[in-house]
DNA sequence: AGAATTTATGTAGGCGCCTACCATTCTGGC
DNA sequence: GCCAGAATGGTAGGCGCCTACATAAATTCT
């Protein structure tokens, strides 16, 4: 039991930060590994685009629960990289369709075994967790309910409610 | 259930990633309702320093479970904050001890009634979540006894081991 | 039709943490 | 006593995401 746990819930959101970052630099680890330049940020677009076909920014935003500047951001990386191409909407000016391109969806192909492994490896994890996984759904739920900022200023017996 | 969650795995980190930084982020706003300015890296060092007194960079990092990187950044941001102050060590002139200042210990006990309303708050999330504490702690410890990059190569049946 | 509002996207800069690398100081074997 | 290697701390730069703000285009209101 280290420090964080020991905090009970005065330092859950260091705990949940450092879980993150472990599972992620695993995942560059494996990306690096299997020796396929990839970034992390590219994942949620190209997998989003691969299912759906061309979207917007503001609709991969809406899809991932991100806002759109990340996506905008994203979008920079894999153009950069030639893995999608934008395209403007005749009917709209301000939307911008993202499309993959014959190299993103080559690479979605090759990442396959990768991602298959990645997710038998995620499973395998949440299982010997006792499905983690459910638990985290209960926080996002508990939270959407009533954020910790509310349920913080309410014991505060400071009821600014801007929220 | 929205789209990390119908994701299974493999976005795990993701969630992970946004939760954390929804707590993040309604903890800071917290502390800016209360009119109190302070970055959430200075919590870990500051609540260490006033429970074991003075301690080195690296004593820190191992307690906090961070880099001595991060803890040397946050020392920088909180004696240019007038929080901590650093002292040598005459016996290894390599250590830099950390200690709270007046205005640390101040700050500290000014803090106390929202760091409890904020405890208070994540217990009864984490009780309405059916214990998701648990579930990290689960986790925290079926990475430790083998990462996920481990679990992903062996699936991949490369067998580089180089972790 | 023109003004006010909303929608779509972008840029700047920040957060907390990290890896890679560097300098200095201490320590243990010879 | 000296020198290789370990320990301690620091800087540079990056990650993925964010908020605050800006711009342009579409829509709504009158």
């Amino acid at each position: 039991m280290d420090y964080t746990s020991r905090m009970g819930g005065k330092a859950l959101g260091a705990r949940l930060r450092r879980l993150s970052e472990t599972i992620d630099r695993d995942a560059t680890r494996a990306y690096a590994t299997a020796g396929t330049r990839f970034e992390q940020r590219w994942f949620g677009t190209l997998n989003q685009l691969a299912i759906n076909g061309p979207m917007t920014v503001s609709e991969l935003a809406a899809a991932l629960r991100i806002t759109h500047v990340s996506v905008s951001q994203a979008r920079q990386s894999l153009e950069k990289n030639g893995l999608i191409a934008s395209q403007d909407d005749d009917a709209d000016a301000r939307r911008r369709y993202l499309a993959l391109t014959g190299a993103g969806t080559r690479l979605i192909r090759r990442l396959q075994p990768l991602w298959r492994a990645m997710e038998a490896a995620a499973l395998e994890v949440n299982a010997e967790a006792d499905d983690a996984i459910a638990a985290l759904d209960r926080l996002d739920e508990a939270l959407a309910r009533r954020s910790l900022f509310d349920r913080i200023m309410q014991r505060l017996g400071n009821e600014e409610t801007n929220s």
